[in-house]
DNA sequence: CTCAAGCTTGACGTTAACGTAAAGGTAAAC
DNA sequence: GTTTACCTTTACGTTAACGTCAAGCTTGAG
């Protein structure tokens, strides 16, 4: 009854989930992010390449490189014995805490900005119309 | 009674602030987002530079490429007078402002995982200390 | 059988954003 | 007058993150 096989993805149905190329993937495979499995040739994907993968784009969004997130998916995996290890990953999760704060403020900023510039450009196009 | 000077800068002192190299200084005039005017050989850097230099660097922190914040400031100064140009700028500021939106919504996720790893560390350094 | 669709592994090309010398002008300090 | 500290231009080097062929396996449809 209990159900054991688990959810498979091909590469081009994640590069569809995602929006990213199939060569974008590869890449990330390259970089040691991504390990899937495989059918002959072909690569399988599994659940945690599915995860994985978001998180990776995510992080890209957020300005996170590569290394950086493979650096932390790393931690977080090989870290649980490595108490130099789990410290280093603590200093590196505070520094990106910092620069989430500090983009937060930034993204605010430019909101603002944003709203006014857009509100210059409405006041100059009713003056064009009122020409 | 009325003062007309106007502050100035050189580039270093702008470098200094701003914590980038004078290299990249230059660099973004090349890219036609810095103009600063001339003492003889050597550059200098007014109000408007700095606040210029300060938005793309802001820019730069929330992922927004060189090209992409000349280009805001470039239609922001010379659009006034062209509806197209106007209509093309708010179309870009929209574009600009649903990236600002995904990524606040990507720091929010991010911060909420760096907050688990960050308990899962804690958690496993206690245990290796109570060993 | 063959043919198109999708997979594979190379491997070279590209763009952005500077880094990094190299080679020299200038100006205040000693 | 010669170091020292900045400034300049020119130009090649570098890294990240893929893009873009090329050349070939494989597999289900007709």
């Amino acid at each position: 009854m209990t159900e054991t096989t688990t959810k498979t993805y091909t590469i081009s149905e994640l590069a569809k989930e995602f929006n990213v190329t199939t060569r974008a993937i590869r890449f990330y495979e390259d970089k040691g992010i991504l390990s899937p499995s495989r059918d002959g040739q072909k690569r399988i994907y599994g659940p945690r390449d599915r995860i994985l993968l978001k998180l990776t784009l995510r992080g890209k969004r957020i300005g996170f490189t590569l290394a950086e997130s493979q650096k932390l998916f790393d931690m977080y995996q090989h870290g649980e014995d490595n108490k130099d290890q789990l410290n280093t990953m603590l200093a590196t999760l505070d520094e990106k805490d910092a620069l989430l704060a500090q983009q937060k403020l930034d993204i605010e900023e430019m909101e603002a900005e944003l709203q006014a510039a857009r509100e210059r450009c409405l006041t100059a196009i009713k003056k064009i119309d009122n020409t």
